[in-house]
DNA sequence: GTTTACGCAATTATCATATCTATCTGACTT
DNA sequence: AAGTCAGATAGATATGATAATTGCGTAAAC
Protein backbone atom coordinates (compact mmCIF):
# COMPACT_ATOMS: atom_id res chain seq x y z
CA UNK A 1 0.00 0.00 0.00
CA UNK A 2 1.13 3.39 -1.43
CA UNK A 3 1.60 5.98 2.34
CA UNK A 4 -0.77 8.06 0.40
CA UNK A 5 -3.49 5.88 0.84
CA UNK A 6 -3.37 5.45 4.39
CA UNK A 7 -6.27 5.98 6.57
CA UNK A 8 -4.27 8.24 9.10
CA UNK A 9 -2.99 10.48 5.99
CA UNK A 10 -6.52 10.98 5.22
CA UNK A 11 -7.67 10.95 9.19
CA UNK A 12 -5.07 13.77 10.25
CA UNK A 13 -3.00 15.16 7.71
CA UNK A 14 -2.48 17.81 7.57
CA UNK A 15 -5.13 19.48 9.48
CA UNK A 16 -5.37 18.34 12.48
CA UNK A 17 -2.03 17.05 13.33
CA UNK A 18 -0.46 18.56 16.50
CA UNK A 19 2.69 20.44 14.71
CA UNK A 20 5.29 18.95 17.66
CA UNK A 21 5.31 16.16 16.35
CA UNK A 22 6.75 14.69 13.47
CA UNK A 23 4.72 14.43 10.17
CA UNK A 24 4.89 10.57 9.37
CA UNK A 25 2.43 7.75 9.81
CA UNK A 26 4.28 6.66 13.03
CA UNK A 27 3.63 9.92 14.89
CA UNK A 28 0.17 9.96 12.60
CA UNK A 29 -0.69 6.78 14.92
CA UNK A 30 1.07 7.92 17.89
CA UNK A 31 -1.30 10.47 17.96
CA UNK A 32 -4.27 9.03 17.18
CA UNK A 33 -3.61 5.81 19.44
CA UNK A 34 -2.54 8.16 22.56
CA UNK A 35 -5.70 10.35 22.14
CA UNK A 36 -7.96 7.59 21.92
CA UNK A 37 -6.24 5.62 25.18
CA UNK A 38 -6.72 8.75 27.38
CA UNK A 39 -10.28 9.53 25.80
CA UNK A 40 -11.34 6.35 27.70
CA UNK A 41 -11.98 4.31 24.39
CA UNK A 42 -10.71 1.12 25.56
CA UNK A 43 -11.64 1.38 29.05
CA UNK A 44 -13.54 -1.41 29.03
CA UNK A 45 -12.73 -3.24 25.58
CA UNK A 46 -9.88 -5.14 24.97
CA UNK A 47 -6.69 -3.40 22.85
CA UNK A 48 -6.52 -4.81 19.55
CA UNK A 49 -3.80 -6.62 18.31
CA UNK A 50 -1.13 -5.13 16.45
CA UNK A 51 -2.77 -6.43 13.54
CA UNK A 52 -6.25 -5.30 14.26
CA UNK A 53 -4.75 -1.68 14.55
CA UNK A 54 -2.47 -1.79 11.16
CA UNK A 55 -5.35 -2.98 9.32
CA UNK A 56 -7.61 -0.83 10.54
CA UNK A 57 -5.60 2.45 10.21
CA UNK A 58 -4.31 1.22 6.60
CA UNK A 59 -0.59 0.57 7.76
CA UNK A 60 2.07 -1.44 8.45
CA UNK A 61 2.74 -3.24 11.15
CA UNK A 62 5.93 -1.49 11.44
CA UNK A 63 4.85 1.43 11.85
CA UNK A 64 1.88 0.75 14.30
CA UNK A 65 4.63 -1.40 16.52
CA UNK A 66 6.79 1.70 16.36
CA UNK A 67 3.81 3.90 17.56
CA UNK A 68 2.99 1.34 20.14
CA UNK A 69 6.75 1.33 21.38
CA UNK A 70 6.57 5.09 21.83
CA UNK A 71 3.02 4.53 23.63
CA UNK A 72 5.25 2.04 25.71
CA UNK A 73 7.82 4.62 26.33
CA UNK A 74 5.27 6.85 27.88
CA UNK A 75 3.78 4.43 29.80
CA UNK A 76 0.54 4.46 28.50
CA UNK A 77 0.83 0.35 27.23
CA UNK A 78 2.24 -2.43 27.87
CA UNK A 79 2.67 -5.27 25.48
CA UNK A 80 3.34 -8.97 25.99
CA UNK A 81 3.14 -12.15 23.72
CA UNK A 82 0.24 -14.00 23.60
CA UNK A 83 -1.47 -11.72 26.54
CA UNK A 84 -1.52 -8.55 23.71
CA UNK A 85 -1.14 -4.83 24.13
CA UNK A 86 -2.93 -3.55 27.40
CA UNK A 87 -3.66 -0.57 28.18
CA UNK A 88 -1.97 0.82 31.73
CA UNK A 89 -3.53 2.37 34.91
CA UNK A 90 -3.67 5.96 34.48
CA UNK A 91 -1.31 5.88 37.71
CA UNK A 92 1.50 4.68 35.53
CA UNK A 93 1.41 7.21 32.41
CA UNK A 94 3.90 9.99 32.20
CA UNK A 95 2.17 12.50 32.93
CA UNK A 96 5.08 15.12 32.58
CA UNK A 97 5.28 14.23 29.37
CA UNK A 98 3.93 16.91 27.38
CA UNK A 99 1.90 14.83 24.39
CA UNK A 100 -0.05 12.98 27.51
CA UNK A 101 -0.50 16.46 28.92
CA UNK A 102 -1.87 17.80 25.63
CA UNK A 103 -4.57 14.70 25.33
CA UNK A 104 -5.58 14.72 28.65
CA UNK A 105 -6.16 18.31 27.96
CA UNK A 106 -7.83 18.26 24.88
CA UNK A 107 -9.99 14.87 25.96
CA UNK A 108 -12.98 17.44 27.59
CA UNK A 109 -12.30 20.67 29.97
CA UNK A 110 -12.25 19.34 33.85
CA UNK A 111 -11.94 21.95 36.75
CA UNK A 112 -10.93 18.91 38.69
CA UNK A 113 -7.61 18.69 36.09
CA UNK A 114 -7.52 22.42 36.63
CA UNK A 115 -7.09 22.22 40.01
CA UNK A 116 -4.87 19.73 39.81
CA UNK A 117 -2.38 21.80 37.80
CA UNK A 118 -2.61 24.46 40.04
CA UNK A 119 -2.26 22.45 43.22
CA UNK A 120 0.86 21.53 41.56
CA UNK A 121 2.13 24.39 40.98
CA UNK A 122 1.43 26.43 43.89
CA UNK A 123 4.68 23.96 45.54
CA UNK A 124 6.66 24.31 42.48
CA UNK A 125 6.81 27.97 41.25
CA UNK A 126 7.14 29.95 44.60
CA UNK A 127 10.37 27.55 45.10
CA UNK A 128 11.44 28.07 41.62
CA UNK A 129 11.43 32.02 42.18
CA UNK A 130 13.05 31.33 45.56
CA UNK A 131 15.80 29.34 44.18
CA UNK A 132 15.77 31.88 41.11
CA UNK A 133 16.41 35.01 43.90
CA UNK A 134 19.21 33.49 45.07
CA UNK A 135 20.84 31.78 42.28
CA UNK A 136 19.86 33.23 38.85
CA UNK A 137 22.04 34.92 36.72
CA UNK A 138 21.76 38.79 35.40
CA UNK A 139 20.73 37.47 32.05
CA UNK A 140 18.01 34.75 33.99
CA UNK A 141 17.08 37.86 36.05
CA UNK A 142 16.17 40.27 32.75
CA UNK A 143 14.72 37.66 31.24
CA UNK A 144 12.02 37.50 33.99
CA UNK A 145 11.85 41.16 33.84
CA UNK A 146 11.39 41.14 30.02
CA UNK A 147 8.26 38.46 31.17
CA UNK A 148 6.86 41.11 33.44
CA UNK A 149 7.67 44.12 30.36
CA UNK A 150 5.39 41.81 27.77
CA UNK A 151 2.68 41.39 30.50
CA UNK A 152 2.62 45.27 30.66
CA UNK A 153 2.47 45.56 26.85
CA UNK A 154 -0.17 43.05 26.30
CA UNK A 155 -2.02 45.20 28.79
CA UNK A 156 -2.03 47.68 26.60
CA UNK A 157 -3.03 45.26 23.18
CA UNK A 158 0.53 45.42 22.46
CA UNK A 159 1.44 41.86 22.64
CA UNK A 160 -0.68 38.66 23.91
CA UNK A 161 -1.44 38.64 26.95
CA UNK A 162 -0.89 34.65 27.57
CA UNK A 163 2.33 34.80 26.26
CA UNK A 164 3.52 36.92 27.96
CA UNK A 165 1.79 35.21 30.95
CA UNK A 166 3.67 32.10 29.88
CA UNK A 167 7.04 33.96 29.12
CA UNK A 168 7.47 35.34 33.11
CA UNK A 169 6.38 32.20 34.56
CA UNK A 170 8.66 29.81 32.36
CA UNK A 171 11.70 33.00 33.23
CA UNK A 172 11.33 32.04 36.72
CA UNK A 173 11.36 28.65 35.80
CA UNK A 174 14.61 28.86 34.13
CA UNK A 175 16.32 31.26 36.97
CA UNK A 176 16.13 28.39 39.23
CA UNK A 177 19.05 26.84 37.60
CA UNK A 178 18.02 23.32 38.25
CA UNK A 179 16.76 21.08 35.44
CA UNK A 180 14.26 19.05 37.03
CA UNK A 181 12.37 22.82 37.90
CA UNK A 182 13.10 23.59 34.02
CA UNK A 183 10.77 20.47 33.13
CA UNK A 184 7.57 22.05 34.22
CA UNK A 185 8.12 24.66 31.31
CA UNK A 186 5.04 22.73 29.11
CA UNK A 187 2.83 21.93 32.64
CA UNK A 188 2.29 25.82 33.38
CA UNK A 189 2.10 26.71 29.50
CA UNK A 190 -0.57 24.44 29.18
CA UNK A 191 -1.81 25.48 33.03
CA UNK A 192 -2.11 29.18 32.14
CA UNK A 193 -3.79 28.50 28.15
CA UNK A 194 -6.55 26.20 30.47
CA UNK A 195 -7.21 28.48 33.15
CA UNK A 196 -6.72 31.87 31.22
CA UNK A 197 -10.67 31.27 29.75
CA UNK A 198 -11.15 30.49 33.64
CA UNK A 199 -9.68 33.66 35.24
CA UNK A 200 -10.09 36.33 32.72
CA UNK A 201 -13.52 37.41 33.51
CA UNK A 202 -13.38 37.16 37.23
CA UNK A 203 -10.30 39.50 38.10
CA UNK A 204 -9.33 42.00 36.58
CA UNK A 205 -5.38 41.93 34.64
CA UNK A 206 -4.15 45.03 36.49
CA UNK A 207 -3.80 43.51 39.71
CA UNK A 208 -2.22 40.15 38.03
CA UNK A 209 0.28 42.49 36.85
CA UNK A 210 0.94 44.06 40.22
CA UNK A 211 1.26 40.60 42.00
CA UNK A 212 3.71 39.38 39.23
CA UNK A 213 5.55 42.70 39.77
CA UNK A 214 5.79 41.99 43.51
CA UNK A 215 7.21 38.47 42.77
CA UNK A 216 10.13 40.15 40.42
CA UNK A 217 10.92 42.75 42.98
CA UNK A 218 11.70 40.36 45.26
CA UNK A 219 14.02 38.19 42.86
CA UNK A 220 15.94 41.45 42.04
CA UNK A 221 17.08 42.03 45.18
CA UNK A 222 17.51 38.74 46.38
CA UNK A 223 14.94 37.88 48.60
CA UNK A 224 14.12 34.59 48.78
CA UNK A 225 11.46 34.67 50.96
CA UNK A 226 9.46 37.52 49.31
CA UNK A 227 9.90 35.77 46.51
CA UNK A 228 8.42 32.63 47.60
CA UNK A 229 5.34 34.45 49.28
CA UNK A 230 4.69 36.51 46.16
CA UNK A 231 4.48 33.43 44.24
CA UNK A 232 2.99 31.61 46.34
CA UNK A 233 -0.12 34.43 46.70
CA UNK A 234 0.04 34.55 42.92
CA UNK A 235 -1.23 31.11 42.55
CA UNK A 236 -3.13 30.82 45.77
CA UNK A 237 -5.43 33.09 44.85
CA UNK A 238 -6.00 31.25 41.59
CA UNK A 239 -6.83 28.00 43.59
CA UNK A 240 -9.00 29.78 45.85
CA UNK A 241 -11.28 30.41 42.86
CA UNK A 242 -11.07 27.22 41.75
CA UNK A 243 -11.96 26.13 44.59
CA UNK A 244 -15.00 27.91 44.87
CA UNK A 245 -15.72 27.31 41.21
CA UNK A 246 -16.30 23.75 42.19
CA UNK A 247 -17.98 24.19 45.51
CA UNK A 248 -20.79 26.26 43.74
CA UNK A 249 -20.86 23.49 41.10
CA UNK A 250 -20.71 20.39 42.56
CA UNK A 251 -23.55 21.29 45.42
CA UNK B 1 21.06 -13.69 12.15
CA UNK B 2 19.20 -15.45 15.20
CA UNK B 3 18.28 -13.63 17.85
CA UNK B 4 21.14 -15.90 19.80
CA UNK B 5 23.82 -14.59 17.72
CA UNK B 6 23.05 -10.72 18.98
CA UNK B 7 25.88 -8.81 20.32
CA UNK B 8 22.96 -7.11 22.39
CA UNK B 9 22.24 -10.72 23.87
CA UNK B 10 26.02 -11.15 24.96
CA UNK B 11 26.24 -7.27 26.31
CA UNK B 12 23.74 -7.41 28.67
CA UNK B 13 21.17 -10.88 28.67
CA UNK B 14 20.87 -11.99 31.38
CA UNK B 15 22.75 -10.38 33.93
CA UNK B 16 23.08 -7.00 33.88
CA UNK B 17 20.07 -5.59 32.52
CA UNK B 18 17.10 -3.59 34.33
CA UNK B 19 14.33 -4.93 35.77
CA UNK B 20 12.47 -2.67 35.11
CA UNK B 21 12.38 -3.02 31.21
CA UNK B 22 11.36 -5.91 29.08
CA UNK B 23 13.96 -9.04 28.21
CA UNK B 24 13.67 -8.61 24.41
CA UNK B 25 16.53 -6.89 22.04
CA UNK B 26 14.35 -3.94 21.91
CA UNK B 27 14.67 -3.00 25.78
CA UNK B 28 18.00 -4.09 25.16
CA UNK B 29 19.30 -1.80 22.76
CA UNK B 30 17.02 1.14 24.55
CA UNK B 31 19.09 0.24 27.85
CA UNK B 32 22.33 0.00 25.79
CA UNK B 33 21.74 3.59 23.43
CA UNK B 34 20.35 5.13 26.11
CA UNK B 35 22.76 5.14 28.58
CA UNK B 36 25.42 5.67 26.16
CA UNK B 37 23.64 8.81 25.80
CA UNK B 38 23.11 9.69 29.48
CA UNK B 39 26.95 9.11 29.72
CA UNK B 40 27.46 11.74 26.91
CA UNK B 41 29.31 9.04 24.82
CA UNK B 42 27.89 10.86 21.38
CA UNK B 43 28.69 14.60 23.03
CA UNK B 44 31.27 15.14 20.30
CA UNK B 45 30.48 12.61 17.92
CA UNK B 46 27.51 12.27 15.40
CA UNK B 47 25.00 9.58 15.95
CA UNK B 48 25.58 6.58 13.85
CA UNK B 49 22.98 5.77 11.29
CA UNK B 50 20.21 3.18 11.89
CA UNK B 51 22.08 0.84 9.73
CA UNK B 52 25.44 1.32 11.51
CA UNK B 53 23.73 0.95 15.18
CA UNK B 54 22.05 -2.23 13.90
CA UNK B 55 25.13 -3.65 12.63
CA UNK B 56 27.46 -2.59 15.37
CA UNK B 57 24.96 -4.51 18.38
CA UNK B 58 24.40 -7.37 15.94
CA UNK B 59 20.73 -6.56 15.47
CA UNK B 60 17.86 -5.50 12.43
CA UNK B 61 16.69 -2.26 11.62
CA UNK B 62 13.34 -2.84 12.89
CA UNK B 63 14.29 -3.38 16.40
CA UNK B 64 17.03 -0.43 16.31
CA UNK B 65 13.82 1.71 15.10
CA UNK B 66 11.96 0.83 17.91
CA UNK B 67 14.61 1.26 20.58
CA UNK B 68 15.24 4.47 19.13
CA UNK B 69 11.39 5.39 18.59
CA UNK B 70 11.14 4.93 22.27
CA UNK B 71 14.22 7.60 23.22
CA UNK B 72 13.06 9.94 21.15
CA UNK B 73 9.70 9.65 22.85
CA UNK B 74 11.18 9.93 26.06
CA UNK B 75 12.98 13.04 24.94
CA UNK B 76 16.49 12.17 23.95
CA UNK B 77 16.69 11.75 20.19
CA UNK B 78 15.30 13.30 17.06
CA UNK B 79 15.60 12.12 13.53
CA UNK B 80 14.91 13.47 10.41
CA UNK B 81 16.06 12.05 6.46
CA UNK B 82 19.40 13.16 5.22
CA UNK B 83 20.24 14.87 8.61
CA UNK B 84 19.95 11.30 10.67
CA UNK B 85 19.53 10.79 14.18
CA UNK B 86 20.36 13.45 16.62
CA UNK B 87 20.74 13.40 20.52
CA UNK B 88 18.78 16.05 21.77
CA UNK B 89 20.06 18.86 24.29
CA UNK B 90 19.63 17.80 28.11
CA UNK B 91 16.68 20.25 28.55
CA UNK B 92 14.30 18.08 26.52
CA UNK B 93 15.20 15.25 28.11
CA UNK B 94 12.01 14.20 30.01
CA UNK B 95 13.66 13.67 33.51
CA UNK B 96 10.41 12.73 35.30
CA UNK B 97 10.97 9.23 33.13
CA UNK B 98 12.39 6.27 35.82
CA UNK B 99 14.38 5.19 32.91
CA UNK B 100 16.43 8.64 32.26
CA UNK B 101 16.68 8.56 35.86
CA UNK B 102 17.72 5.63 36.18
CA UNK B 103 20.16 6.30 33.84
CA UNK B 104 21.36 9.65 34.97
CA UNK B 105 22.22 8.29 38.79
CA UNK B 106 23.73 5.15 36.81
CA UNK B 107 26.39 7.55 35.12
CA UNK B 108 27.98 8.84 38.12
CA UNK B 109 27.41 10.06 41.93
CA UNK B 110 27.17 13.51 41.39
CA UNK B 111 26.33 15.70 44.63
CA UNK B 112 24.68 18.12 42.24
CA UNK B 113 22.33 16.12 40.90
CA UNK B 114 21.68 14.79 44.81
CA UNK B 115 20.87 18.66 45.80
CA UNK B 116 18.80 19.27 42.29
CA UNK B 117 16.84 16.35 43.41
CA UNK B 118 16.46 17.47 47.41
CA UNK B 119 15.88 21.45 45.79
CA UNK B 120 12.92 19.43 44.16
CA UNK B 121 11.58 17.17 47.16
CA UNK B 122 11.49 20.61 49.22
CA UNK B 123 8.69 21.71 46.94
CA UNK B 124 6.51 19.00 46.42
CA UNK B 125 6.56 16.79 49.29
CA UNK B 126 5.63 19.51 52.25
CA UNK B 127 2.95 20.39 49.82
CA UNK B 128 1.96 17.03 49.42
CA UNK B 129 1.55 16.51 53.08
CA UNK B 130 -0.36 19.62 53.76
CA UNK B 131 -2.91 18.37 51.11
CA UNK B 132 -2.93 14.89 52.66
CA UNK B 133 -3.42 16.30 56.28
CA UNK B 134 -6.59 17.88 54.52
CA UNK B 135 -7.94 15.30 51.79
CA UNK B 136 -6.45 11.81 52.56
CA UNK B 137 -8.44 8.83 53.53
CA UNK B 138 -8.44 7.03 56.31
CA UNK B 139 -6.36 4.02 54.19
CA UNK B 140 -3.67 6.43 52.79
CA UNK B 141 -3.72 7.92 56.41
CA UNK B 142 -3.25 3.92 57.78
CA UNK B 143 -0.70 3.50 54.98
CA UNK B 144 1.62 6.89 56.05
CA UNK B 145 1.00 5.32 59.75
CA UNK B 146 2.42 1.85 58.53
CA UNK B 147 5.10 3.48 56.67
CA UNK B 148 6.29 4.80 60.32
CA UNK B 149 5.98 1.58 61.88
CA UNK B 150 8.30 0.09 59.45
CA UNK B 151 10.79 2.81 60.07
CA UNK B 152 10.38 2.00 64.02
CA UNK B 153 10.89 -1.79 63.13
CA UNK B 154 13.94 -1.24 60.73
CA UNK B 155 15.49 0.76 63.82
CA UNK B 156 15.37 -2.12 65.52
CA UNK B 157 16.62 -4.35 62.59
CA UNK B 158 13.45 -5.71 61.83
CA UNK B 159 12.77 -4.07 58.29
CA UNK B 160 15.32 -2.72 55.78
CA UNK B 161 16.10 0.90 56.60
CA UNK B 162 15.59 2.15 52.73
CA UNK B 163 12.54 0.58 51.80
CA UNK B 164 11.23 1.73 54.84
CA UNK B 165 12.02 4.95 54.23
CA UNK B 166 10.64 4.74 50.33
CA UNK B 167 7.14 3.41 52.04
CA UNK B 168 6.65 6.78 53.96
CA UNK B 169 7.48 9.08 51.58
CA UNK B 170 5.32 7.22 49.01
CA UNK B 171 2.25 6.71 51.26
CA UNK B 172 2.11 10.34 51.51
CA UNK B 173 2.42 11.69 48.32
CA UNK B 174 -0.35 8.91 47.50
CA UNK B 175 -2.21 11.22 50.36
CA UNK B 176 -2.25 14.03 48.28
CA UNK B 177 -4.75 12.46 46.10
CA UNK B 178 -3.53 14.34 43.30
CA UNK B 179 -2.34 12.49 40.25
CA UNK B 180 0.53 14.80 39.44
CA UNK B 181 2.24 14.01 42.65
CA UNK B 182 1.91 10.56 42.85
CA UNK B 183 4.14 11.00 39.59
CA UNK B 184 6.91 11.58 41.76
CA UNK B 185 7.04 7.93 43.30
CA UNK B 186 9.79 6.76 41.54
CA UNK B 187 11.84 10.08 41.90
CA UNK B 188 11.70 9.95 45.92
CA UNK B 189 12.60 6.39 46.00
CA UNK B 190 15.76 7.34 43.62
CA UNK B 191 16.36 10.12 46.05
CA UNK B 192 16.20 8.23 48.78
CA UNK B 193 18.06 5.64 47.45
CA UNK B 194 20.87 7.90 46.16
CA UNK B 195 21.08 10.24 49.57
CA UNK B 196 20.92 7.26 52.03
CA UNK B 197 25.05 6.67 51.34
CA UNK B 198 25.45 10.16 52.10
CA UNK B 199 23.55 11.25 55.26
CA UNK B 200 23.73 7.78 57.16
CA UNK B 201 27.19 8.71 58.93
CA UNK B 202 26.16 12.28 59.44
CA UNK B 203 23.26 11.97 61.82
CA UNK B 204 21.23 9.37 63.52
CA UNK B 205 18.37 7.42 62.51
CA UNK B 206 16.40 8.03 66.14
CA UNK B 207 16.22 12.13 64.96
CA UNK B 208 14.79 11.51 61.55
CA UNK B 209 12.17 9.20 63.11
CA UNK B 210 11.24 11.55 65.19
CA UNK B 211 11.22 13.78 62.02
CA UNK B 212 8.91 12.02 60.40
CA UNK B 213 6.36 11.35 63.42
CA UNK B 214 5.94 14.98 63.58
CA UNK B 215 4.58 14.73 60.11
CA UNK B 216 2.71 11.67 60.68
CA UNK B 217 0.74 13.25 63.87
CA UNK B 218 0.21 16.47 62.18
CA UNK B 219 -1.94 14.47 59.16
CA UNK B 220 -3.56 12.64 61.57
CA UNK B 221 -4.78 15.54 63.18
CA UNK B 222 -5.48 17.42 59.71
CA UNK B 223 -2.81 20.27 60.45
CA UNK B 224 -1.88 20.82 56.38
CA UNK B 225 0.18 23.88 58.09
CA UNK B 226 1.86 21.71 60.61
CA UNK B 227 2.42 19.01 58.23
CA UNK B 228 3.51 21.31 55.73
CA UNK B 229 6.44 22.53 57.65
CA UNK B 230 7.38 19.35 59.65
CA UNK B 231 7.98 17.80 56.17
CA UNK B 232 9.98 20.78 55.10
CA UNK B 233 12.10 20.74 58.20
CA UNK B 234 12.79 17.19 57.63
CA UNK B 235 14.33 17.89 53.97
CA UNK B 236 15.03 21.07 54.57
CA UNK B 237 18.15 19.31 57.38
CA UNK B 238 19.13 16.58 54.06
CA UNK B 239 19.47 20.02 52.03
CA UNK B 240 21.64 21.81 54.25
CA UNK B 241 23.72 18.53 54.49
CA UNK B 242 24.37 18.76 50.71
CA UNK B 243 25.06 22.05 51.09
CA UNK B 244 27.85 21.59 53.71
CA UNK B 245 29.16 18.93 51.79
CA UNK B 246 29.08 20.81 48.49
CA UNK B 247 30.87 24.02 50.24
CA UNK B 248 33.83 21.62 51.68
CA UNK B 249 34.19 19.83 48.64
CA UNK B 250 34.09 22.34 46.00
CA UNK B 251 36.98 25.54 46.70
C1' DG C 1 28.19 38.26 -8.32
C1' DT C 2 24.10 36.74 -6.36
C1' DT C 3 20.17 34.15 -6.41
C1' DT C 4 17.34 30.51 -7.86
C1' DA C 5 16.42 25.93 -9.64
C1' DC C 6 17.46 21.37 -10.11
C1' DG C 7 19.18 16.92 -9.32
C1' DC C 8 22.01 13.70 -6.67
C1' DA C 9 22.78 11.11 -2.66
C1' DA C 10 22.17 9.91 2.01
C1' DT C 11 19.16 8.67 5.56
C1' DT C 12 15.00 7.89 7.57
C1' DA C 13 10.21 6.06 6.59
C1' DT C 14 7.38 2.42 5.10
C1' DC C 15 5.93 -1.97 3.45
C1' DA C 16 5.37 -7.07 2.92
C1' DT C 17 6.42 -11.44 4.38
C1' DA C 18 8.40 -15.08 6.79
C1' DT C 19 10.06 -17.05 10.93
C1' DC C 20 11.02 -17.19 15.86
C1' DT C 21 9.79 -17.03 20.68
C1' DA C 22 7.15 -16.57 24.78
C1' DT C 23 3.08 -17.77 27.09
C1' DC C 24 -1.68 -19.16 27.82
C1' DT C 25 -4.94 -22.95 27.55
C1' DG C 26 -6.39 -27.29 28.05
C1' DA C 27 -5.79 -32.07 27.70
C1' DC C 28 -3.24 -35.75 29.29
C1' DT C 29 -0.50 -38.26 32.44
C1' DT C 30 1.17 -39.46 36.99
C1' DA D 1 -4.31 -32.65 42.71
C1' DA D 2 0.12 -31.80 40.50
C1' DG D 3 2.99 -31.96 36.91
C1' DT D 4 3.88 -32.39 31.85
C1' DC D 5 3.22 -31.77 27.12
C1' DA D 6 1.04 -29.92 22.58
C1' DG D 7 -1.30 -26.57 20.20
C1' DA D 8 -2.63 -21.94 19.39
C1' DT D 9 -1.98 -17.04 19.66
C1' DA D 10 0.17 -12.64 19.68
C1' DG D 11 4.12 -10.18 20.08
C1' DA D 12 9.36 -10.19 18.60
C1' DT D 13 12.70 -10.36 15.05
C1' DA D 14 14.79 -10.63 10.51
C1' DT D 15 15.18 -9.38 5.77
C1' DG D 16 15.04 -7.00 1.57
C1' DA D 17 12.86 -3.91 -1.24
C1' DT D 18 10.80 0.65 -2.14
C1' DA D 19 9.25 5.44 -0.99
C1' DA D 20 9.76 9.96 0.88
C1' DT D 21 12.42 13.66 2.64
C1' DT D 22 15.95 16.86 2.60
C1' DG D 23 20.93 18.72 2.88
C1' DC D 24 24.08 20.02 -0.39
C1' DG D 25 26.49 20.81 -4.49
C1' DT D 26 26.15 22.49 -9.10
C1' DA D 27 24.40 24.72 -12.86
C1' DA D 28 21.37 28.00 -14.82
C1' DA D 29 19.21 32.53 -14.61
C1' DC D 30 19.16 37.25 -13.51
Amino acid sequence: MNRKDSAITTEIFPSDMRTSLGRNLTYGMLDVIGRAIVIGEYDNVAFPTEAELARKHGVSRAVTREAVKMLTAKGLLSARPRQGTIVQPQSSWNLFDSDVLHWLLERKFSVELLRHFNQLRVAIEPEAAALAAMQATDAERAAIGAGLSRMVAAEAGADNTLAADIAFHVAVLEGSRNPFYKQFRDMVASALATSIHFTNRIKGRSASIEDHRAVYDAILRRDSDGARCAMRRLIGDVLTLIGEAEATAAP
